[in-house]
DNA sequence: CGATATAGTTGCTATACACAACTACTTCGA
DNA sequence: TCGAAGTAGTTGTGTATAGCAACTATATCG
C-alpha cells in the first residue's frame, strides 16, 4: 500500500483492441504536445493554425477552420490571440469585405520553423531508439490512420455544424 | 474564392515528418473520441477512468491518477461526477483513513462494457475497410508508440508535479 | 430593392487539465 | 509519546480547447 516511490503503479498492461489503444495514444500524445508547443510560447491549437498557415498560405479564416475542422468562433479567437502576440496578421480581403485574409508575419514564420524543429526533435526522441524499420512502419501506419480519420470525420458528422458542407441539391 | 460547397478546402496534403503526423492523428482522434464517449453518456476522461478501473480493479484515487498520468485534483473531481451518475462508488480504505477505494458499480461495469463495444465499433468503422495486414501493422505501431509515449512521459517530466516520483536518495 | 446566405465576432457553456492552499490523517524520530 | 513532516483527497482558481446561438455587416440572387 505504499505509493510513495511512485512505483506501486506500474502502467496498466497494454490495452487490447485498437479502440483503447488509439485512445491512449491520442491522450498521451496530446499531453506531450502541450509541453512541446509550450516551449515555443504557443499552445497546441495555435501551433496547428500556424503550421497550417505556413502549409497553405494566407487565407480567410473560414478556410482555415475547414481545413482543421475547427469551428469559426474558435478560429476567430485563436487567431486574435496570435494577432496579439504578433505571429499572424489580418489583411482585408479585396474580394469580400466581410472576410479577412490571415497570414504569417515574419516572426510567425520563424516560430513555425522553431515549432517544426521542436516537434520533430520530440518525435525523434520518442521513436529514435526504435529500429529504423519500425519507425517506417509507424510512419506509414500513422499516415493511413490520418487518412481514415479524415474520411471518418467527414463522414460521421462529428464536426462542428458550421463546417458541414451543405451539398446543393 | 467560393467556399460555399464546403469543398474549396480539400484537406491539406498529408504532413511530412512524424511529428506533424502524430499531432494531427492525436487531434482528430481526440475529437472523434468525444463523440464516441458521448453516446455512452460519459466524457472521454470519465471513460478513461472507468476503463482503467475495470482493468485494474478498485483502488485509491491516487493510484488511478498515477496510472493515467492525471493530477489528483482532476481525478477527485472526475470521480465525484461519476459518483453522482452512479457509475463508481467510494468506500473507505481500512488501511488508510485518508483515502478512498474507488470501484465500479454494476451500472458502471455495464457502462464500461458498452463503452468498449462502441469504441471498438468505431475503430472497426475507422479501419475496417483497410486490408487486414495493414490493420495488424497499425495495431503494432500503436502499441510501440504507446510504449514510447509512456517512457517519454515518465522521462520528460511532462507529467503533473504531484505525479513525479521522488526517488529516495 | 428586398430576402437570404455568408464571414466573422461575441457571449455563454462545458470539458480537460494543472497548481496551490487547505484539511485530516499517518508516520517517523527524538 | 508528542510533535514534525509527509500524504490523500478536496476546493479554489486559472487556462486552453472547443461548440452553439445570436448578432453585425456585407454579399448575392431574384
Amino acid at each position: 500500500m505504499k505509493s510513495t516511490a511512485g512505483c506501486c503503479t506500474s502502467p496498466p498492461p497494454a490495452p487490447g483492441p485498437s479502440g483503447a489503444l488509439l485512445r491512449e495514444v491520442a491522450r498521451l500524445y496530446s499531453r506531450a504536445q502541450r509541453v512541446v508547443a509550450d516551449c515555443c510560447r504557443t499552445t497546441s491549437t495555435q501551433c496547428h493554425l500556424l503550421t497550417e498557415l505556413e502549409r497553405s498560405g494566407p487565407q480567410p479564416m473560414g478556410d482555415l477552420g475547414q481545413r482543421l475542422y475547427l469551428e469559426k468562433s474558435w478560429v476567430s479567437r485563436a487567431i486574435n490571440s496570435l494577432l496579439k502576440t504578433g505571429l499572424v496578421e489580418k489583411s482585408t480581403n479585396p474580394l469580400d469585405a466581410r472576410s479577412w485574409i490571415v497570414g504569417l508575419t515574419p516572426e510567425g514564420r520563424r516560430t513555425v520553423a522553431a515549432l517544426n524543429r521542436t516537434l520533430d526533435e520530440h518525435a525523434e526522441q520518442l521513436l529514435g531508439h526504435l529500429p529504423a524499420a519500425q519507425q517506417v512502419l509507424i510512419q506509414q501506419s500513422l499516415a493511413s490512420l490520418l487518412q481514415a480519420l479524415r474520411d471518418d470525420t467527414a463522414a460521421t458528422c462529428c464536426l462542428p455544424v458550421s463546417n458541414v458542407s451543405n451539398p446543393k441539391p
